[in-house]
DNA sequence: TGATAAACGGAACATTGCTCCGTATAGTTG
DNA sequence: CAACTATACGGAGCAATGTTCCGTTTATCA
């Protein structure tokens, strides 16, 4: 799991190394401020390099949106199973995961709108939420409806999908509680 | 009604007129091939006009918008309380109803994005579905909490809002059926 | 037909994403 | 420690797009 552990070639320099840290850590400050839209010069600018440089070490927008969020992704798709277990049932766990999920994407500004979007530049942001989310979603989904709890046609990446729609601009108007629509739609999975 | 129905002025020069409508039916065009956020450019250059033209006669892409999609609009305004006394119960009108606003939504690319966002830009196409849908989706939802059949904790606003959200880049995905994912929104209404 | 207000068109400017290439330097080697 | 080379850097520059501004054209009217 180390970063070092790079298949063949040799480690990067120490400069590279200092520019990609500088870089992550400008992206989630700016993220937070002006979202994950934010000029692609005001984080290098922030960061204190180059254009050349932040598109050298993060060719797309996606790419560093995911370098930057990955941990938050995967503790996400890791407190599945434990909420299984935890919970009374499948159908309360999977309302538990739901909680954790729009947390999670009501606080990145724009992030939700970036995941539903198919503009090939987020094509690895797609990527990324789908490959490590989406099996989570679904193993507790399987699980709620194996206990008739709720019903059987529906997926985890429709479901997900769904999910982070609502969650789309919802911290842009006061009157729109994005938590309190996902409850709806959650509620009208129940059998 | 009448479009020269305008206050006090005169009415407008022959060439303004034939000109608006050009863009009117450019835009409809473009916005069908390209989506409601094509360049405006390409608007222009399709009805023949220039740049200047353009923004005389549509300051904003939601004035644009709102022109081009008012009669739609409108018909689902006023399709409200005819479902209302044709339909078996409130619910049942309340189902129908959505999906006139689904099925508008869904065919419009960007237009459910346009909707969500707080863009400075979009104030007056947000403005012009508030005012003429929410009070018709409010009168079938009131009639359907009086009737007992969904729950009352939910405003128009945020519903229709929610469904919006939901159809956001629906066109762009064939394992997202935003029909679907609205149905269920609606089913966790019911009591 | 001439005057004038209305309308036009498109050049020009600002913002932003992205690329390209000359320059600088970290790490290595003799 | 000096020279060398692979890496990495920086930012000018191009392209796309929104928006404004103003000199020119034209519809309308007397």
């Amino acid at each position: 799991m180390d970063e070092s552990a790079k298949r063949p070639g040799r480690a990067k320099r120490a400069d590279a190394q200092r520019n990609e840290q500088a870089l992550l850590d400008a992206a989630a400050a700016v993220f937070v401020s002006s979202g994950i839209d934010a000029p692609v010069r005001e984080i290098a600018a922030k960061a204190g390099v180059g254009m050349g440089t932040i598109y050298r070490h993060f060719p797309t927008r996606a790419d560093l949106i995911v370098a930057v969020y990955r941990h938050q992704v995967d503790a996400c798709a890791e407190a599945g199973p434990a909420l299984l277990m935890d919970s009374a049932s499948p159908y309360v766990a999977l309302d538990r995961w739901v909680d954790l999920f729009v947390d999670f994407l009501v606080t990145k500004h724009g992030l939700a709108a970036a995941l539903g979007s198919d503009q090939a530049s987020f094509e690895t942001l797609h990527a990324y939420f789908i490959d490590h989310l989406v099996p989570t979603c679904d193993q507790i989904l399987e699980a709620a409806i194996a206990a008739g709890e709720i019903r059987a046609d529906i997926g985890a990446y429709e479901l997900m999908r769904g999910i982070g729609n609502l969650c789309i601009y919802a911290d842009q108007d006061s009157r729109y509680d994005a938590r309190r629509l996902v409850g709806l739609l959650v509620a009208g999975l129940r059998t």
